[in-house]
DNA sequence: GCACAGGTAGATT
DNA sequence: AATCTACCTGTG
């Protein structure tokens, strides 16, 4: 057996709220800013994973249903587990969302049917987070790469797939070594996120499953984590759906179709958590989505 | 060449 | 408390 092979496909286990997908939502979920760990394929499937995990997706091409692949020497029960984690991501629902009431939200949910939050591993949503500030998405994911392939380990000897260096791992990567990977001034950040919960230990677990306002506050305190980066690292890495992460795009999104124009960032979060409600997150997620095809659109 | 990119932090007003 | 600026690097 080659450690190329792959094994057949498989269906995804059942997710909350099935809905049949298209290949633009399953993108857009994927692949479209929550995570950075992905690549489209030729065939219209993705390739990426996280921890140690490696699979493909793809929708099946007949009847659209969700299936996935790892490499032949995977365990496919452990990763099909790990996998409905991933992607069952926090029990959010559209129903709890004032789109009856709200056109623009409507729409927003129309463009993107189906999307959702995933539920990544809170270090490494961190860690993609801090890498992200006044990045493009090819960019981040590049940085990433690179961080992955120099300071991850491999998922198993004969894997290609490399994990992100774990935050314990980080603290033995210098900040030179991180520039090295391209992350600019966020290399210092990293360094210091390390170094800090090096000395720390239980710190970040303790702010995983800390209170919404308390983990908020927590991850604030660290070097290169302000309110958007911790909006994300809650929403996408702890299934926490009221927060709100207000960056460029949303700003954009919220002046034109809400008449904000010219509100801070703060103000705008406080806006979509009192006017979204308890899935503020999911959204969010939906506005942003939209608002970037519609810039997509618009070059063309 | 230069503005801008899923921001943050420290200085200045 | 609001506004200004530096911070790396790749892309258009």
């Amino acid at each position: 057996m080659s450690a190329l092979d792959w094994h057949p496909w498989q269906p995804v286990p059942p997710l909350p709220r099935p809905r049949l997908l298209t290949p633009a939502v399953l993108a857009e979920w994927i692949d479209g800013g929550q995570a950075f760990r992905w690549q489209a394929r030729p065939d219209r499937s993705l390739e990426g994973g996280w921890l140690h995990h490696h699979v493909r997706l793809r929708l099946h091409p007949s009847d659209s249903t969700l299936e996935f692949s790892a490499p032949a020497t995977t365990d496919l029960t452990a990763t099909a587990d790990a996998l409905h984690t991933y992607l069952a991501g926090p029990p959010a629902d559209e129903d709890l969302l004032p789109w009856r009431s709200d056109p623009s939200l409507a729409v927003a949910l129309a463009a993107y049917p189906g999307l959702r939050i995933l539920r990544q591993p809170f270090g490494e949503t961190l860690l993609g987070f801090v890498c992200s500030a006044t990045k493009q998405i090819p960019q981040i994911k590049q940085m990433l790469a690179l961080v992955a392939s120099r300071h991850g380990s491999h998922a198993a000897p004969e894997s290609e797939w490399r994990a992100l260096p774990t935050w314990a791992e980080l603290a033995s990567v210098s900040e030179e070594e991180l520039r090295a990977c391209s992350l600019g001034f966020r290399a210092r950040h990293v360094a210091g996120i390390a170094r800090f919960l090096a000395a720390n230990p239980g710190w970040l677990t303790a702010t995983e499953h800390a209170p919404y306002p308390e983990a908020k506050a927590r991850l604030i305190e660290l070097p290169g984590v302000g309110e958007k980066v911790a909006d994300c690292v809650l929403l996408f890495g702890a299934a926490r759906l009221e927060a709100f992460p207000v960056d460029t795009w949303i700003i954009k999104a919220m002046a034109r179709r809400y008449g904000l124009d010219g509100w801070r960032p703060e103000q705008i979060a406080h806006f979509g958590r009192t006017h979204f409600g308890a899935h503020a997150g999911l959204a969010q997620q939906y506005l942003f989505a939209h608002e970037r095809a519609l810039a997509r659109a618009a070059r063309l």
